[in-house]
DNA sequence: TTGAGGTTTTACAGTTTTTTTACAGGTCTT
DNA sequence: AAGACCTGTAAAAAAACTGTAAAACCTCAA
């Protein structure tokens, strides 16, 4: 079965109660918030199209030209701060995706440049 | 049924999602590239016609002058790197073809030039 | 009913992708 | 070799899509 949880070295999401925690502080989410949130993460990794999201989340089918979905995209990346264009992809003419955060194993460069002995 | 997937030495695609790599890294490609390469891919080997191609991807019926589909290929190409001209070939007044990738047995020659021992 | 918070629409700016244009450069036939 | 066709290419134009701010619209509890 899905796991009941998300979470990673910074964000924390409970699918049950939509309750999120971004480097530990809380996220206030308004629902459509919490629930176009959960169908990313429910699918990290994956690209989730436009048109399922606007679906599953607001029940519009066949094409409809609305930026609501754009709009909660935006307000979904900025709360979640500096990390907001890191976790949520944007697919050109497709849709969005998340991705998992993963702490880079190096620093910028690349690899250690010295022997730390 | 057609695989899922193609792969050789330096390429992979997935039919499904559209994603491609060569030599490990990433193609980003947009949609009218991914359905050409799908098309191409989907018929190595073999001589896919210019009217066939713009038919299946563009929808494009009857003689038309365009140049879309050959921009197209030459977007591909250069995605491809080094080996665009090798895997699409043109096809004079016809189309063109997708060649699967061969590691060469020998090297640049015709064959060993002397033996080894 | 009122207003405070949440949601959607509007309007337009900014991006990215796709198509067209205009020629240069090949290829084939005679 | 000349003319008729075809293809390659860069750059411009057009189309398609997304980002954003702000206003309009709901809804529900007090």
């Amino acid at each position: 079965m899905a796991p009941a949880r998300y979470q990673d070295e910074h964000l924390t999401f409970d699918f049950a109660s939509g309750a999120a925690h971004c480097d530990s502080q809380p996220m206030v989410l308004t629902r459509k918030e919490q629930e176009l949130l959960a169908m990313l993460l429910g699918n990290q990794g994956e690209i989730v199209p436009r048109q399922v999201l606007l679906s599953r989340v607001w029940g519009y089918h066949l094409e409809c030209r609305t930026r609501t979905l754009d709009v909660h995209i935006r307000r979904l990346r900025k709360k979640l701060g500096a990390l907001g264009d890191i976790y949520i992809e944007t697919i050109f003419g497709v849709g969005y995706r998340f991705q998992r955060y993963r702490e880079p194993r190096y620093g910028p460069s690349f690899g250690p440049a010295l022997a730390t002995a």
